[in-house]
DNA sequence: TTGTAAGCGTTATCAC
DNA sequence: GTGATAACGCTTACAA
């Protein structure tokens, strides 16, 4: 069934269903209302293919993400696609998701991708700065929302926790609980956020008055594995360190079986503190204390800032979404003033 | 630029330039070449909503699923989609994610979804037979590849774990551990898979020679919270209860708990073995006995029996993907024969 | 306010 | 082997 049959049974004329159906203003009241019964009693609607290619938009949007191997494990993109469903329902959008494979990468280009599917806007999740997919994708003058990534211009808009102010409150938890000696395992140079995260991190020295040690701040790759070993490292050649910020979960794991091979029990003689609270969190021995992200609330909040980018009814802005520090036992108790004597 | 700067830059017209890049037999192998060497040098490639629109087949195919949120903090989704995505690589399709919202269900329709966008096939993943969408997309006559769903009918392929024998061997192990009073928390009744497992733990029953015992099955609707007050009420009627085979890892959980309630030490006093695999089960106190399924297997076997339904090179089937049993804590050890005289 | 007709970029049909 | 030409189903100048 097609737009003719709704013509020839409304009696009027293809364009003018066309004209009725999507609410252009010049069509009689009366005329776009009968047309619109039509098209509903006959289930009618307008097939996507057809009008994407005359209008050169459609009305899917792309989700541009690292390989899906690679977050395997923490949960944190169902969150994200969770919400980005949520956000695009109301307004009808369906989503083309793209995984950046790397070892894909010469085969298939994304601009050509969006170019050719017209798509209508994209959402970026958590690429290296690095990434020619990045470059590729902001270069173009796509309708853009980036997420846990740095605007380099007015027409994308932003999504992510504020990451240095959640850093520097985990920090700051560690130092209440009497850590002086505190040390952080940061993410890949090339992700945005482990700077700032870093950064956080040296905000909450600085206010509590504690002196920097570069040695103190180790790159853990955002992997499980480099963490272990920058950590163990770490603790081997300063042993008088009684508190660890991990810029990630997954990383925080490595850092307990460093601690383990180290002989330091988390949650008594080392305090650890992580960053996501992914799903096994809570489950972990000890359990752990953590910066909590809402990733339902970004994906939702990104595809919200997308269609605005799309609809044209607003420019390009930045978005924070409220984190939140969930303590919990790898953070330990309050240390005793003596034991700091060391 | 379009198929016609290609003929214009060759020198031929459109259609020879369509018949050379589609490898239509009627077209000289020389000029085939020249067109193939001119098209990839200006970088083109056909307009797939073009293409679609005249064929009425496009290279995207549907994944269907059941929410988001319902599948968060388990992680296999993830699995399957990185598998699913894996397959489809090579051949070039794109995939579009449907996932099934019960809210909406009514806004939206997959089979006009898929009727609009032409798409070349689905997977559907988990769906309850139950499910409007799941008569809607089985009814109609697209290629279709079923996870963990029964086939009724030879038009669409099937992959699945091998539940029955699985459940069998879970809980055979429990048997070889010396428990004689084994529970069941089963899943949705309408959830095909619910069914094959309880079957398997009934055949393992008969396999060892212990009666069934109907009161020893509660269904947890594969809920935590269900599976919990299922468990303890079990717990509690039957104390002597010393295994149970819960169908998910999401409902041991729920044992777990009901078992801490009922005074019961997991582990040691009662074996729990659950269904899954997911990521946190060796994260969890104890460490959880659970039949590990190859979701990854199961998303690339389904996309690539999609595509051979798609390519018309073959007929639908089921394949099986092998599953494993992971020995953790949960199950605890072989039990002292005394301790069964109880 | 309505309708006619020309595309959008392909592929399919059918002559040449 | 090759090339006009007519679809595919829709939107949109432009004309009425």
């Amino acid at each position: 069934m097609t737009i003719r049959d709704v013509a020839r049974r409304a009696g009027v004329s293809v364009t003018t269903v066309s004209k009725a159906l999507n609410e252009y203003p010049d069509v009689n009241e009366s005329t776009r209302a009968r047309i619109h019964d039509i098209a509903r009693e006959m289930g009618y609607t307008a097939n996507p293919i057809a009008s994407t290619l005359v209008r050169k938009s459609s009305s899917m949007i792309g989700f541009v993400m690292s390989s899906w191997v690679r977050e395997s494990g923490t949960g944190f993109m169902n969150e994200i696609l969770s919400g980005v469903y949520e956000g695009i329902q109301a307004e009808g959008y369906e989503v083309m998701i793209l995984p950046v494979d790397t070892q894909n990468q010469r085969k298939r280009s994304f601009s050509r991708l969006i170019r050719e599917y017209h798509l209508a806007g994209v959402i970026v999740q958590g690429l290296r700065t690095d990434d020619p997919y990045y470059t590729e994708v902001t270069r173009s003058d796509m309708p853009c929302v980036l997420i846990d990534m740095p605007a380099d211009g007015t027409r994308f808009s932003c999504v992510m926790s504020d990451n240095e102010t959640a850093s520097r409150e985990a920090v700051r938890h560690l130092i209440s609980l009497g850590h002086r000696r505190i040390a952080h395992i940061a993410g890949t140079a090339q992700a945005w956020v482990s700077s700032v995260r870093r950064a956080g991190y040296h905000a909450a020295l600085e206010d509590a008055g504690i002196p920097r040690d570069a040695a103190l701040v180790v790159d853990g790759m955002y992997l499980e594995d480099t963490a272990c070993s920058a950590a163990g490292k770490l603790l081997r050649e300063h042993p008088e360190i009684t508190g660890i910020f991990s810029a990630s979960d997954v990383m925080a794991m490595g850092v307990f079986q460093a601690a383990r091979e180290a002989g330091r029990k988390v949650g008594e003689d080392l305090a650890v503190v992580g960053f996501d609270d992914v799903v096994w969190a809570p489950l972990v021995s000890p359990s752990l204390t953590t910066v909590r992200q809402n990733f339902h609330g970004m994906g939702l909040k990104s595809a919200e800032m997308l269609h605005t980018l799309i609809s044209g009814s607003g420019k390009g802005e930045t978005a924070v979404v409220p984190h939140e520090l969930i303590i919990r036992e790898s953070s330990g108790h309050q240390r005793l003033p003596q034991f700091d004597a060391s």
